[in-house]
DNA sequence: GGCGTTATATTGGCACTGTCAACTTAACAC
DNA sequence: GTGTTAAGTTGACAGTGCCAATATAACGCC
């Protein structure tokens, strides 16, 4: 933990970037600012990224690792049912996206995705948590039979999609009034989706 | 058409700046630019908007109405049916993301709605689309009754879902290789959900 | 037609941005 | 203890959004 001038100047851009990002919105994010608040000069920053896109994309990967791990955590205190576990899982992504819009704007803007490989990693870790569910829904018969990958993929862009919605029009116009965020996901909108993934369904063509 | 300096410059910056956005993306779109590849002055377009935000919304607004068309005229070639007209008026949705994804992201950047009523009178208008969609499903007993509203705001999120997320990695990484984006969408993600929200069903609890 | 008013556009400037090049300083290897 | 190299600084440049002051062309009105 030996200091050069700073210390590790890597790690308290990103964080310091973070917190402008929370207070400011992206649009407001720049090197500058972020290296005035962490105490360097306008410059220093170069010496960890490359340009400023390598910053966004660091914290868009972080955003993915705390994604995943709320989603984790709203699983694993849900009840011990498919169900309720995905609709844990995407009231836990729908927290996260409102809570923290300017950072979810981040984690999916346009990269070269070639060039951030820990990003791609960082996201599908995520996902991932969304497959072992649908997987282990598979496995006890409660979900339909298909491929995981693409039922598991539904879900996330059904949800996401919710989740950029309300972000867009910074109120739940996807809801009815007097309906909070976890009703309606619950009721509404992943409801639906479940409905289509969900077994026990005699003549499932329209 | 009386001619002032220039003419109609407020119709001219939307038109060049559009296609400086599809040219170079977002992040390059400067006001400074499109002004001197409109032929004005770096300050012109002060005379017709308010900041650059309001450029960007105009942008997004004439965006939501050509959504709208590529959606009417979709839904106006498919088969006669509920369930081809969704899947059409969803591929269109997607193939418009696609072919133009830095309109995508202004049409979705998070605005002050009070400030852009016409936005999102544009927006609902594209939506509206769907709305009707679904509501001939459910008088024609193709759909399930329910909230219409909420019906399509889910066919909504869930197509969007997939179209942000499909530009944010630039490949299908939502569908199995091989599989182009419509048959993607028809037999997999809008599928589903719509398997969902599909009448003739026995036992939708799960 | 001449004139004032007003919308339309220009010039010049400011603070701020990302990024480059040249320089300085501190840490470590030997 | 000295040289090498990583880490950080200073200074600069073009480009940005936006403001203020100025010029110019169109129009209504007499």
């Amino acid at each position: 933990m030996a200091k050069y001038h700073h210390g590790n100047l890597r790690n308290t851009l990103i964080q310091v970037a973070t917190e402008l990002l929370a207070e400011e919105g992206t649009h407001a994010l720049s090197l500058r600012k972020m290296a005035q608040r962490a105490g360097v000069s306008h410059n220093a920053p170069y010496m960890h990224f490359a340009d400023k896109e390598a910053v966004l994309a660091e914290i868009a990967e972080e955003g993915f690792r705390l994604l995943a791990i709320e989603i984790e955590s709203a699983i694993a205190t849900a009840e011990n049912s498919t169900y309720e576990r995905l609709i844990a899982a995407s009231n836990a992504y729908i927290r996260f996206a409102l809570d923290r819009p300017n950072h979810l704007q981040v984690m999916f803007r346009p990269y070269e995705v070639e060039k951030y490989p820990n990003l791609l990693l960082a996201s599908q870790a995520a996902l991932n948590c969304l497959f072992e569910l649908v997987k282990s829904g598979q496995e006890n018969n409660t979900l339909i039979a298909g491929n995981t990958h693409q039922m598991t993929k539904s879900i996330w862009a059904m949800v996401h999609g919710v989740a950029v919605i309300s972000i867009a029009y910074q109120t739940n116009m996807l809801l009815p009034e007097n309906t909070s965020i976890e009703d309606g996901v619950a009721s509404v909108f992943v409801g639906f989706l479940l409905d289509g993934l969900a077994t026990k369904k005699s003549v499932p063509e329209i």
